[in-house]
Order: C-alpha cells, then sequence, then structure tokens
RNA sequence: GCCGCGGUGGCUCAGUCGGUAGAGCGUCUCCUUGGUAAGGAGAAGGUCGAGGGUUCGAUUCCCUCCCGCGGCUCCA
C-alpha cells in the first residue's frame, strides 16, 4: 500500500475501500462522501474501533466506520448523551447540585448528583429543561483543555476533580459543551440533542456513593433515551407488557402463593402452587437419581458453637434468625452446610465413598434487609435445590461437567436463557493459592466447553474459594442469581472432616456447594414472569378442565373427570351454572392448558372436543387419545400444551 | 438498612377543599341450559394500613410506626 501524500490521511471504509483526505476533514465528510444516503442514521463514529464523534477533525487514518443506535456502542454513546441531557436539567435547576458521573446501562443511563433528595414535583420542570434543548437540537461540542485548566474549571465539584486526578498527567482533558451545561467528559456524543427526542426519565431514587462522604446525599437519575418518539413508544408499551407479567400480581392470581404484612418476606404456598413446588421438586430428584446423590434432612435449628465452626457466626450472623434456650443461643439455619459436614463427618470416611453427593431441600431463613425483599424472588425464607459433593480434588472436573451438563438440560426444559459470572481469588483467601488456581482453571474450562457467555469478576470470589453464579433475568431485565457453584477448601478443613485415602493416610475432601434453580421461590418467581403463567403442562396446577355444555352431561363430566385423574392427569370440571363461553374464559383467565367440552355431540361418539392453549379451533378426541396427549406432554416435559 | 413515593370492600380504582364513603370485576342467591374469552336480576361485603395528636367532629390535617412500590447496598 502506498503510503499516503503529505497532510492527507488514508481512511478505509467498511466495504473495504479507501479514502485519502487532508488531515483535519472530519468523520461525517468522509462517511457522507462515501454513503450519502445513510448519513442520517449515523450518531457517531468509530476509528479503528474506538468511538468518536462525527464532528472530530481526522488527525490519522484507519478503520473508519459509522455507528447508527442500532450498534451497541452506538446505543451506549445515545445513552450517554441523554445522561447529559438530565445533568444539565438538573444543575440548571437545582445549581448546588453536583454532578458525578453518567455512564450508559444495559436498559438506559442514569446520573448520580451529590445533591438533596429530588421530589417527584420536580420531574415536570426537568422534562420541560430536556425538551427545550431537544427542540433547539442543542449541539454536544468538544473541547480540549489542558489538566489545569480544567481543574479551575471544576474546582467547586471534587467528583470530577478525583476523576481529573486520574486522568493522565500532561495529556489535555476533553470537555463537552451543551447550551450552558460543561461536562469532563471522553465523549464521544450524538451530534446534538434533537437525536434524543424519545427520553425518557425511569425514575430517581437515593444512592450509596462508592466514595461515601459525611453528611453528603446522593441522587441517581434513571432513564433511557431513543433516538425517535416512536421508538420510545415501542419501548414503553414493551415494558408495560413485561409489567404485566410480573409474579407478584400473576402468582397470587394464579392462586400459587400470597404473602401477608404480619410477616414480610414469607411466602404462603396454597395448594396450587405447592402443585409446582413438587412437580419442580421431582424434575430435579429424576437428576439426583441419575447422577448419584442421596438426600438428607438434618435440623433446622443449630446451636452458636456449630455457626462458630462453619464461620457463620462470624460471617453472617446478622441476616439470621437467633433464639435462646435453655440459656444457649441457636440459630435458624440460613444455609444447608453444617448439617452436610456433621453427616460426613458422623463416622470415618474411605476414598471409595467419594464424590459423596448429599442433597437436602430444606427451608433456610436469612433476615434480609426489609428493603430487599422482593416477592419471591427475595424471600426470607425459601427451599433451595441444594447439595454437597465432598470430592477429592481430581474429581472435581468431572463431577463440575455432570453440573453443566444438567444446568444446560434444565433451562433448556424451561427455554430460560442464562449467563454465567466466574468469580476468582480475592485478596482475603484462605487455602493454597495453587489449589485456588487449579479449581479457578477447572471452572474458566468448564465454562468454555459449556459455550455459555460468561464474564471474569476478578477478586469477586469467596474468601473459601472460587464460584461460578449463574443468572437468569425477571419480565423487566433485572438479573437474579439462581444456580451457583462454589468450591470449597476451606469449611472440610473447620469441620475436621477426613477421609482415608488409597495411601491409607487421612486426607481433607473438597467440598463443591451447588444449587441449580437456586430455590424454588426464586426460580418459579422468574419463571412465572418468563411464561407469563402459562406453565407447561407438566407444571400447569390444573391440566385440563372439563365443561359441559348444559347439565345434561354432567354425568359423563364426573366420568372423564375421574378417568383423567385416575390416570394422573390434574384434572378438574365445572358445573353448568354459568354459560359455556364464560366458563371457557374463566379457564383460560385460570391458564388452564387443555379444556375439555361435552356437549351432546360429544356424548353420541364418546369423545371430547379440546381446546389447547396456544391452538385454534377445538378437535374431538376419543377419551384415551386425550390421557394418551396429556401424559406424552408432561412425560416429555413439553413446554407447549 | 438508606432515599423518594404510596396504602379506600377479595381485586382495579373513584371520592371526601374536615361532617364516618362509591363504581366495575369477583363472591353469594335466584332466573337462564347456553357449542368455545364476560346472559340477566338481586344481595352481602369497608371501624378508608395501625396508634397518637389537633378539632365540636379526622378516612381527609400533623406526628410515629407497619406494610407495599422504585432505586441503592446486598443476595438463592
Amino acid at each position: 500500500m502506498p503510503s499516503p501524500g503529505a497532510g492527507t490521511i488514508r481512511l478505509e471504509l467498511p466495504d473495504r475501500t479507501t479514502r485519502e483526505v487532508p488531515v483535519g476533514t472530519t468523520a461525517e465528510e468522509v462517511l457522507r462522501h462515501w454513503q450519502p444516503a445513510s448519513a442520517g442514521s449515523w450518531l457517531a463514529a468509530q476509528l479503528n474501533g474506538e468511538p468518536i464523534d462525527l464532528r472530530r477533525l481526522l488527525a490519522s487514518g484507519g478503520r473508519l466506520a459509522p455507528l447508527t443506535f442500532d450498534d451497541p456502542a452506538g446505543r451506549d454513546i445515545e445513552q450517554h448523551s441523554a445522561a447529559h441531557l438530565v445533568a444539565k436539567a438538573v444543575t440548571e435547576l437545582i445549581p448546588e447540585a453536583k454532578p458525578t458521573h453518567g455512564p450508559p446501562t444495559e436498559e438506559g443511563f442514569f446520573y448520580d448528583f451529590q445533591m438533596r433528595p429530588l421530589t417527584a414535583e420536580e420531574l415536570p420542570a426537568l422534562l420541560d429543561r430536556m425538551h427545550e434543548s431537544i427542540r433547539r437540537k442543542d449541539r454536544f461540542e468538544r473541547e480540549e483543555v489542558s489538566k489545569e485548566e480544567a481543574r479551575r474549571l471544576f474546582a467547586h465539584n471534587p467528583h470530577k476533580l478525583r476523576y481529573l486526578a486520574e486522568a493522565p498527567e500532561g495529556a489535555p482533558v476533553s470537555l463537552y459543551r451543551t447550551g450552558t451545561f460543561v461536562d469532563l467528559c471522553r465523549g464521544p456524543h450524538v451530534p446534538d440533542a434533537g437525536w434524543l427526542e424519545g427520553i425518557h426519565l425511569l425514575g430517581f431514587s437515593s444512592i450509596q456513593p462508592e466514595t461515601p462522604e459525611p453528611g453528603a446525599t446522593f441522587q441517581r437519575v434513571r432513564g433511557v433515551a431513543f433516538p425517535t418518539k416512536p421508538a420510545l413508544d415501542a419501548y414503553l408499551k414493551r415494558r408495560a407488557e413485561a409489567e404485566a407479567r410480573d409474579h407478584r400480581v400473576v402468582g397470587p392470581r394464579l392462586e400459587l402463593f400470597s404473602f401477608t404484612d404480619e410477616l414480610p418476606g414469607f411466602p404462603f404456598w396454597h395448594p396450587k402452587g405447592m402443585v409446582v413446588v413438587r412437580e419442580l421438586e421431582a424434575f430435579v430428584r429424576e437428576h439426583l437419581a441419575e447422577a448419584g446423590y442421596s438426600e438428607i434432612r438434618t435440623p433446622l435449628l443449630y446451636p452458636q458453637a456449630t455457626y462458630e465452626t462453619s464461620g457463620h457466626w462470624e460471617h453472617y450472623r446478622e441476616n439470621m434468625f437467633l433464639t435462646t434456650a435453655d440459656e444457649r443461643s441457636f440459630g435458624v439455619k440460613p444455609m444447608n452446610c453444617p448439617g452436610s459436614m456433621m453427616i460426613f463427618r458422623s463416622r470415618s470416611r474411605s476414598y471409595r465413598e467419594l464424590p459423596m453427593r448429599l442433597a437436602e431441600f430444606a427451608p433456610l431463613h436469612r433476615l434480609e434487609a426489609s428493603g430487599t425483599i422482593h416477592g419471591l424472588l427475595r424471600a426470607r425464607e425459601f427451599v433451595q435445590d441444594d447439595a454437597h459433593l465432598f470430592v477429592t480434588e481430581e474429581q472435581i472436573l468431572p463431577e463440575v461437567q455432570t453440573l453443566f451438563r444438567w444446568i444446560d438440560r434444565a433451562m433448556r426444559t424451561f427455554r430460560l436463557g442464562w449467563s454465567a459470572e466466574l468469580s476468582t481469588r480475592p485478596t482475603k483467601f484462605l487455602g493454597d493459592p495453587a489449589v485456588w488456581d487449579r479449581a479457578e482453571r477447572i471452572l474458566s474450562e468448564v465454562l468454555e466447553q459449556s459455550g455459555v457467555p460468561f464474564k471474569v469478576s476478578p477478586g469477586e470470589g469467596a474468601f473459601y474459594g472460587p464460584k461460578i453464579d449463574i443468572h437468569l433475568r425477571d419480565s423487566i431485565g433485572r438479573s437474579w442469581q439462581c444456580g451457583t457453584i462454589q468450591l470449597d477448601f476451606q469449611m472440610p478443613l473447620r469441620f475436621g472432616l477426613e477421609y482415608q485415602g488409597t495411601d491409607g493416610g487421612l486426607h481433607t475432601p473438597v467440598v463443591i456447594h451447588r444449587v441449580i434453580l437456586g430455590s424454588w421461590e426464586r426460580f418459579l418467581g422468574v419463571f412465572l414472569e418468563h411464561c407469563a403463567g402459562w406453565f407447561p403442562p407438566w407444571l400447569a396446577p390444573v391440566q385440563v378442565r372439563v365443561l359441559p355444555v348444559t347439565e345434561r352431561q354432567m354425568d359423563r363430566v364426573g366420568e372423564v373427570t375421574a378417568e383423567l385423574r385416575a390416570a394422573g392427569v390434574r384434572a378438574d370440571a365445572t358445573d353448568s351454572a354459568d354459560t359455556l363461553s364464560k366458563r371457557i374464559r374463566e379457564a383460560e383467565t385460570a391458564h388452564v392448558p387443555y379444556i375439555a367440552v361435552l356437549g351432546d355431540q360429544e356424548l353420541q361418539h364418546d369423545t371430547v372436543a379440546l381446546r389447547v392453549h396456544g391452538q385454534k379451533g377445538q378437535r374431538a378426541l376419543s377419551r384415551s387419545d386425550l390421557i394418551a396427549l396429556v401424559r406424552e406432554k408432561v412425560r416429555t416435559r413439553s413446554y407447549d400444551p
């Protein structure tokens, strides 16, 4: 490739064509020349993969590409620009507010301020200010100043000074000016506020800053932005639909569970909900049987001494329900580990018994902070699909591989997307670093083999070992940790666990604490939102509802219902008091997947008219075919009825 | 736990500028025997989250508490 002439730079565009332009040409000019028709959809550009402003004067060559709102990087630029607009409005209305930072988030953006609490009455004024800017199409202008000058400019704002201190010495820093508002910012930004037509504030709240300052209060304003109003409207519609799936509304309406003010955070499982829980348990127990687990039951209450051994007394006491009896202090167990350890320890063990896999589905109690309780997703009492695997170091790999196969199968059954997070050795850790390294390598290898996206959180592991967390999302996109696979080198030592190895010596096992679905509560909360209350047939509390057209068919309704039940199908029936349409509607709103109607025609041919959720119309089926159909869907755990 | 907002029949909500409350759905009863998402009529059901204060009088105003919602922190 010939080198460009003096004072010119060479740019390669996405279609591999190149342009030679004078230094100081803007990115936009080059791109517009290349593809004039699409210019309106660009909110920024990328030079060698680095996002830059469209109006940026190009000083060096490289690969140049436009960014649209549909590019993840473009979306982030839109959000971050919207954050500036919020900061502009807030500081104009409340001059003493000190902006800190305003990054894009997965959903939208936020901007944090050191300021007194906002009130709901102030929001309309904020929005007005923002929309004025949008109408005027206020430009986002980049400036570069020396660090010293920036320090003078932001002398009143300790947060900006802190960010400045982190910037490299000697190099200029960039500012972005939008109308009267100037922010210390790397950029880039959309060209002007007209790009933020679809801005929407999601709310505001106080936050705890990363660097707490006595007496200072901080507010976070959250929002989301789209380039156009119709795009925002589409988002708001989607969001409203997602909110309608809220398990805290759907669950009680389907008579699955309820809560009471007298005991916040404690789910009451109603008959229909209990059916679902039992089916989930059965699903998990199938895996336990295949994978060689044994089930145990251990006490719910342990004395202080046990928790001192396990480390809970030191590290977890403030989250425990404590009680006193016979002048001794007890705690209700927040986790199952101590009981499992004590069963392992109950007699001497041989390497031949490993891996020893002990599962326990016991109610756990955790005194979660009152502000964090959230329906089934964050309860104070819940049951995990918990197990502890006592293994040798060599057995870690195959065991974790088996767990991942099971996670994959489980999540496919529920059609749930999931992500994983690997947390590695923290600065404060116990045990041998070499063992940690090996264990972390095993976990990341298995994750890579699984093909599931995962992120690594360096130093976020527990003090006793590295872990993998499995995350699921609720209907409005909030992420919840459900499964977790934790390697533990520590608790076996604290409990003095030993087994006799092939060498005749005594060794300490490694313990894998693992839950897969998480807890029945959290998992069902997420899944209820995922399926919008339409459980697959195998989980549906009522699988078939039998309806007579008139009371002439009542006897046959009784027969068919009894037959279904005898075949292990969960069936119920209505009488003929309401109109057929009304009873169909009730069955639909109760989310019954199969509705079997019996009229004179069906009586004559000994069939049922079956209406299947998600399918149009109905079809005639013999009684035995109906039973076979439902049983097959249940046996295969089909997602669709 | 922190900040903000909220709490009216089972549910969704209206209302009372301080004079103790209404609707729809649901429930119950009766009529209707209807062929795939709401047939008709009538009735029952609320000390307006709890306690305290101000007032002749508080569901309404003030305070405290409880609970809920959205964030923050934290977590299955």
